[in-house]
DNA sequence: GGCTTCCCATATGACATCTATGGGAAGGAG
DNA sequence: CTCCTTCCCATAGATGTCATATGGGAAGCC
């Protein structure tokens, strides 16, 4: 069993949008998703889980309405919005740009040309 | 001229240690040398820097002393630790992890085998 | 009826980063 | 030598995300 890793601050709302990227799914759907997904190395606390899920449904990336779950409970079922969507894939090309950058300089010295002084 | 991107944070710390790889260097010298290595793209703010520095150095990651700069001001020298340089190693690998499980996850779908429910 | 499970929710705290601000010390202009 | 600018360090306050701790409501089971 792989040990779970902190999450990075600002990635967690694009493992929600992914989560939520087929269809609807409660809160406890988007955390057992994430805890498939990455073999259990990224883990979503509850307390983390449901202000995320409120902060993106007020700014909405994602709406909601009451349902029954699978097992017969009460449960908010959340939905990307069309809006919720597209600042994924924008969310996601930052992401990947600044990742790039990173690897350029940790790894292999600079993004440009310069070493030393 | 590229607009430069906020900080993801936790990637600070490992951006410092970078910076002092090959000689000891003064605050200011490590910002400028962000800025230089990233074209631009990542800048890190006095108030953001010179907390982290005291933190790296409190955690026996980077020691300093004063001297002077190449401008003849007085300056703060900062240098690795052997054991700021063992961690960044360690965190480095804990960096690529994540953004591999980031990058297979979002962009992919799956870590695994999962789709839908 | 009491216990357990499922799902939602908030309060509290920790912490990193940004913004704003200021100070000391050296150099240059006049 | 005085004023102004530049260089470098430093801290206070605000912001926002994530972790921890806690609890509650509702369904199902014994």
């Amino acid at each position: 069993m792989p040990e779970s890793t902190a999450l990075v601050k600002g990635t967690l709302d694009m493992l929600i949008l992914r989560a939520l990227r087929w269809e609807p799914t409660h809160g406890a759907g988007v955390a057992e998703w994430m805890r498939l997904v990455t073999n259990g190395t990224l883990r979503v606390e509850e307390g983390t889980l449901y202000p995320a899920l409120r902060r993106l449904e007020a700014r909405g990336m994602i709406e909601s309405e009451w349902g029954a779950s699978e097992r017969h409970r009460k449960a908010r079922y959340y939905q990307l919005t069309p809006k919720g969507r597209e600042w994924f894939w924008t969310e996601l090309d930052k992401w990947e740009r600044y990742v790039d950058t990173m690897n350029r300089v940790l790894r292999y010295g600079t993004a440009g040309s310069i070493r030393g002084r």
